[in-house]
Parts: structure tokens; C-alpha cells; sequence
DNA sequence: GTCACGCTTGCAAGCGTGTGCAAAGACTGC
DNA sequence: GCAGTCTTTGCACACGCTTGCAAGCGTGAC
């Protein structure tokens, strides 16, 4: 096959037989051409297979229309979820997205935002990694604007959507104590995320307040095999917990399935257990966790209108986004 | 913030005192360049926080690194764990990918493409729709290298990667013979994807051979709620099947659940289940599922080995990757 | 001393596009 | 018919980079 079949504007102005540049201001949306002239161009385009040549626009106009999607652990239910919503979104704002995974070494984010400025995204959105200070700025000062979801760094510059971890938290500390549980528990990973670590905050300090008993495990990394090792941990207790919060719907997956297969205990009769991020998992026959929902459409829906906004406007707008969690009852925790 | 805070190889030459040249050749690998000059280069590169525009490089070397992946159902977990992989071996092979999701409308794999090409992408991967023969060839005909991944698309040019769809299947209904089973079922989506349609023809013809009664049940989108009407399609039956095989894990899982807790059978006691793909739900405490593997790692490799062969290997190469889906033995199915 | 050779380096010509500027043309109102 | 206004168009430069070409330089063999 020939690599050099590309058809330039150059073409296309010949066969249309006006200059280069009407070729140009046809594909410029806004730009100044004859209905007559434009639609020759067109013909001639179509006849020829001309696509604009997005890297030279780019070039040009120093503003590339690409995206970059920074993410780990891409193939968790909640994660991958995520990332579909934003790609959708991005691309109806006639974005491009390009992907990065960070799954590996410790620098991987900066790599990845090195690949980043090198292709001259206009952008970055970071579901992953704790962000250090140096990093953002490279960022920043390389002309991108970010945008941190779940992340919780308090520098000014990057678009911070978070969730109100905490506050959803307390409500499961009451829904256990209406449950009449007086020994409850938080299983958490090992992972220390900023949003992790804000739910256990919000669901200990509600739980202690409502003079509940409540004990904190933490392990590993957050998936479904360390909820299954969180429920031996806690299972095994002197005095067993009455009701689990699982600081991920993973975790609490783990937990349900250790829980009743190995130790035998019925859900919610003998215990209650409850999710947080709301996967596909949580709402499947085996498991009708009780969790709360992320509303990921309007998570990118804030991320993509902050991206494609005016200069001006993001810098007056505070760039700071708070969404409520929604919970969702379902069967695993008594009462609702 | 600034908008053009961008350095370029021009401030850097003159920072370091050498021609622009000298500055591109040192971001060249195999460039010739003194030792001396390269590290002032460097030096000053990094002083001055430059780095190479990969649009521009693209524009002149008439290749960009990027390889779109062209996707719909991303959320879904056999296709993000294969998203991951693709993503972390074309990253290493030190391609970028851009990332096109297509659940949209009827063209948006035209669109996608066509995007693609706006960018001068090297390569696309499609994972997903039915590319026809006219999009294949817009893509080829625009220099790029195609991957179809589970396509089966019988034109030349692109390299096509396949599972051995038919023959694993068969392998499920020599099992469920041997586990005793005299009636069984094939649980398929409505999607009539290639790779579906081959496991219900490899299925069906091998239980025919061993002289089973087998009955094939279509529904729907290729999901977990497919798997729950299928279930009572099949299980209200005057003769109820005593094993069946679905066409996917996401299938399985649901017809697990309907199975169990609305028809209120033992798995494998009173019914087999096998599954295809091994998502990681399939391996959860409360599935069991036996199913087949797909070794996502060799997909991937097979994908990205050819994208980064050189031209001429190309075009000697078969264009015909066959994989081996690995059986993985549960409990969901008698023996084993 | 001369010549051939190999390694470096600067020059300049592109790659395909967007866009300011000025000129040309069309049209209106008088 | 003419001045003034608005639309359309082509020219030419810029964007940041790669690379062929030829010149410069040092080295070693004869």
C-alpha cells in the first residue's frame, strides 16, 4: 500500500480551481466564503477523500482538541464505567480522547503527562495516582488545563470534583444504627486514596457519635480478593461486627461472598453490609447491595463544560466541584 | 495562565549556542550528534522545560504514534480488561492511543474512523460494529494499518485476529455429555456478532454429533439482564435443559442468578452453566463459573507486534492470527 | 604534504494548515 | 454615475519540526 496517499488542501484547491485558502475557510467553521465557492470545494473534496489534517491545524492553531484521559486500574467495574462516560462526553464536545494508563511504574503519571504536553493535549483529566505538586505544574505551566476527579488537592489551577464522601458516609452509620447493629465495622484497602480515607472518616466519627461500637480494618489493594480477606479479619473477631460498611462495592463483593460462603451468615439477617460507587455487580441478584450511587454523567458533565469553556470564564469560576452521592437502597442492609 | 508558554527547539539552540538542527538531532534516536553538543543540548532543553511537539514531528515524519481504538460496550468487563491490555502494550511499544467509543449511532464506526484519519493515526484496532467493506478500505486507503479484533472479516489488507470460537465450544458439549446431561441449551444475545454466532454453530454441531437434544435461545443485548430472561425462557420449558452454555460470562452470570435464586436450582447439582471470556466475575465465590479464557496478553501482543513490523514483514505476513481460548475448570459443571 | 575518509553541523527546503491584510468585486443609496 | 460599505478571495507568512546536502574539521595512511 502506498504511505503517501494523503491529499492535501493544495489538491483539492486545484481540482476546484480556487486558492488554498478557500479550502481552508471552508473547513473553518465561522470563516468567510461563498455558498458557491464552498460547495465546489466540497465536490472536490469528497471526489478526492480530503480529511483535514487535524496535526497541522493543531500546529497552527496551538490548540490540538485532544484530551488526555489519565487513569489506572482501568478495568474495575467503577473506573472503566467512568472512563466510558467521559469519552462519551468529550467526544459529543468534539474532543479527541487519548488514553494513558498508569497501572505500572511509580513516575507513570508524570511519563504520562510528559506524552501529554508532547502531543499538546489542550487538557488532562487524572482518575489516578496522588498528582504531586511538581506534577500539576508542569502541567499547568505547559499551557493545560486539568481536571482532578476524586483526588482532593488543594492547589489552585486544576478543576477539583470530588464527592461528598464524607457526609454520604454518616447516613450508612445511621441506616446500621436504625438497623439496631450496635457493633459495626469499616473495611477499607490499604490504598489511602483521599476519597478512601474520607468515607472512613465520615462513617467512624457519625458512627462514634451515635455511640456505636466501631472497629477499622484496612488491607490491600482495593479489589474483590481483599474484601474477601477483610471478612476473615473482621469475621473472626471476639465480638463479630453486626454491620460492614465496604469502602468500595468491590471490596463489598468480596466481603458478601466470604461472608456467606465461608462463615455462612445470611445477608442482612445476620449481617448487614453496605457499598459505596454503585457498579453493575452491586445491583446483580447475588448481591442487591445497598450503596451509593455516583452520578458519573453529571461528573463529566462538569469535567467537559469546565474543559470547553472560555478562558475567562474558568478563571473567575470556582474551580471547585462538590456531587452528592445518591444511595441506593437495595437488600443488603435491614430496613430502607 | 499563559497560553503560549511553549519552547521550542529554537529557544533551545540558542540557549545552548548551536543550530536548531543540533536540537532535533538529539531528540532523534540514531541522529548524528557529538556527545559534547548533545549534552548542552540537553541541558539547556531541560533549563528551559522543552519538549518535542509531536504534532509537528508528526506532520514531517508522515507518522503521528497514535493508534486509535475503536470500541463500543467499554464499560463491559471483558472488554475493558482487553481495553487495558491493548493500551499497556501499545504504551510500551511507545505508541499513544486515542480512544473512540461507538455506542452511539448506526455510522459512528464511519465517524470513528474518519476521526482517526483526521489525525493521521498509523494503525486502528476495532473492537467493536461491523466495519464494511467500504470503511475498511477508507482506512486503508488512507495509509493506515487495521487491526480487526473478533471480526472475521474475510478482505485482505487488515490483520485479523480470531478465537477458535468454534472448536472450544465444541469441547463444552463433549463435557456436558460426559457430566450425564441428555438435554442442553445454547444462551445466546441477539447481537449475532461473528465470534457469538460461532460458539452457538460450534456448540449445537458438536451436541448434535454425541446425539444430545440441544435448543438455542436468542435475546437481547449481550448482558447480565439478557442472562435473566434467557434463564426463563429456557427453565420454563416443558423439558427443561440440564445444562446450558451461554454464549458469554455476562450471560452466564445471569442466568446463574435467575436460576438459582428464582427457580430455586443447584448449580451444577440440577443444571451446568459454562460461560465464555473468564471476566473476573466469572471466578467470584458465588459463580464459579467454568469457562474459557481468552489470553488477552497474546491478543494484544499479536495486535501490536504486527502494527510496529516494519512495512515489508507486513505484506509477507499472514494477516491471520488464530488464538486458543483456554477452558478454565470451575465448579458450575459436573466432573471436570 | 596530500588525499581520502568519517564524523558533525548548519542551511534551507519542505510538511499541511490557519489567518491578517489588502485588493477586487458586488451592492446600496443618493 | 459615484462614493461608501460589505463580502469574498488570494497572497504570503507563520507554526515547530525533520532531513538531504554540502561544507567544515580532524585523523591517519601513503
Amino acid at each position: 500500500m502506498a504511505s503517501k496517499p494523503s491529499v492535501s488542501a493544495h489538491d483539492v484547491a486545484e481540482r476546484a480551481g480556487v486558492s488554498r485558502s478557500a479550502v481552508s475557510r471552508t473547513f473553518t467553521p465561522g470563516a468567510s466564503v461563498a455558498p458557491e465557492t464552498r460547495e465546489r470545494v466540497l465536490k472536490a473534496a469528497d471526489e478526492l477523500g480530503y480529511h483535514v489534517n487535524h496535526l497541522a491545524r493543531g500546529l497552527m492553531r496551538r490548540e490540538s482538541g485532544i484530551v488526555c484521559l489519565i487513569v489506572s486500574d482501568a478495568a474495575t467495574p467503577y473506573r472503566s464505567a467512568l472512563l466510558r462516560e467521559l469519552t462519551i462526553h468529550l467526544q459529543n464536545a468534539g474532543k479527541v480522547v487519548m488514553l494513558i494508563n498508569t497501572d505500572r511504574s511509580d513516575d507513570s503519571v508524570g511519563q504520562a503527562l510528559r506524552q501529554a504536553i508532547r502531543y499538546q493535549a489542550d487538557a488532562s483529566i487524572i482518575l489516578s495516582g496522588l498528582p504531586d505538586k511538581s506534577i500539576t505544574q508542569l502541567c499547568l505551566k505547559n499551557g493545560q488545563r486539568l481536571v482532578l476527579i476524586n483526588r482532593d488537592d488543594d492547589q489552585p489551577g486544576p478543576l477539583k470534583i470530588n464527592l461528598n464522601d464524607e457526609e454520604a458516609s454518616s447516613r450508612i452509620a445511621l441506616a446500621f444504627e436504625r438497623a439496631g447493629c450496635r457493633h459495626v465495622a469499616f473495611a477499607n484497602s490499604d490504598a489511602r486514596t483521599p476519597s478512601l480515607m474520607a468515607r472512613e472518616r465520615g462513617f467512624s466519627k457519625a458512627a462514634e457519635a451515635l455511640g456505636l461500637e466501631v472497629t477499622v480494618e484496612r488491607y490491600g489493594w482495593t479489589g474483590y480478593e481483599a474484601g474477601k480477606v477483610l471478612a476473615h479479619r473482621l469475621l473472626t473477631r471476639k465480638i463479630r461486627p453486626e454491620a460492614v460498611f465496604c469502602a468500595t462495592d468491590l471490596l463489598a463483593c468480596g466481603f458478601m461472598d466470604a461472608a456467606r460462603h465461608e462463615f455462612g451468615l445470611s445477608i442482612p439477617g445476620q449481617l448487614c453490609v453496605a457499598g459505596f460507587d454503585d457498579i453493575e455487580q452491586a445491583g446483580w441478584e447475588s448481591y442487591q447491595l445497598t450503596t451509593f450511587a455516583q452520578p458519573l454523567a453529571s461528573i463529566a458533565e462538569a469535567a467537559v463544560s469546565w474543559l470547553c469553556s472560555a478562558p475567562e470564564e474558568t478563571a473567575m469560576s470556582v474551580p471547585s466541584v462538590l456531587i452528592e452521592p445518591q444511595l441506593i437502597w437495595r437488600k443488603s442492609v435491614r430496613g430502607g
